[in-house]
DNA sequence: ACCTGAACACCGTTCAAGT
DNA sequence: ACCTGAACACCGTTCAAGT
């Protein structure tokens, strides 16, 4: 495809995720489409989980947050919403940004969007811990829900519910 | 060791999995336990997804969980916190819990422990998502908690203060 | 600086064949 | 009924060697 850079590299991955699910983004999978050996790969990154990494740097990049209102609640849940809707419409994104936050490998942006409007330490944490859980939890609706046609926002309305029951 | 029964298998499963940590409960691994060939585990299960079920409704199974008080939100918390206390004790248990659940292949006990006291779904399902998402996110803390020796309290103290702010 | 080829040490799953 | 052996189609990572 083009040139192998840290940049594009994650960008093919995103894009085989969301064609193939994270099961397919093997380093073979993704060396395969930038035509090139595998081994090569790993001069532009350290290992797989850096990959992985910039991947989810990337899908929190492309994230439009709208600047706070100065209402906390609502700013609140307007991101929670807006992260939410990130994770669980881009196929398998709870599976990988959990892993990816667990081990720290990137993902730091998703804290700070929340930090930003949410003053305390605790609340972040909280909303964190629902946000991938939820998403965690309801990969099988999503996935049933991504193969329909009509989009069921049932998993929507209860991440809603769960909101209004911690804010 | 023993003779294969889908019992024994998961109990071997769940003592590899605190030995050495899930990537190490692999097929093979598991075979080698039981010194007999890869193949031979087929017999008594359907696929790896389905004895990783099997390990978590085991681990679920030797929990003792207390009558219910009456006390909805002391109930509530306890049971949260002897269910989370499972989690993070258990090397790699988040991971593996979420990964059951998600795939529906195991733990139903759990939300049925808590749904027995909390009576609406969607304090079950929010509690439900606040425990596997903080214990995932808490992953890389508590394997470092795990090496040390001394009893590290600060994921305990901060996953009570999101149960506060939930209920 | 950037990439290849080959190797190492693994995976999960299937299936004919054995007892 | 229960297990073996061999095969299939994969993995991530390393590393000497090439240009």
């Amino acid at each position: 495809m083009s040139t192998i850079t840290r940049d594009s590299l994650s960008r093919v991955g995103l894009r085989l995720l969301a064609a193939h699910g994270l099961a397919d983004v093997s380093m073979r999978r993704v060396a395969k489409e930038f035509d090139v050996a595998v081994s090569a790969l790993y001069w532009h990154v350290r290992d797989k989980q850096s990959l992985l990494g910039a991947m989810v740097d990337q899908l929190l990049e492309d994230l439009d947050v709208a600047p706070p209102t100065g209402n906390r609640r609502a700013d609140l849940v307007a991101r929670a919403e807006l992260l939410y809707d990130k994770l669980v419409t881009t196929r398998d994104a709870a599976e990988l940004t959990a892993s990816v936050l667990a081990l720290g490998t990137g993902g730091s942006r998703m804290r700070e969007i929340i930090a930003e409007v949410s003053g305390d330490t605790v609340t972040t944490d909280a909303l964190m811990a629902l946000l991938i859980g939820h998403a965690t939890l309801n990969q099988q609706r999503m996935q049933a829900q991504a193969l329909g046609l009509e989009v069921d926002t049932t998993t929507i309305t209860t991440f809603r519910q769960a909101l209004d029951l911690l804010l």
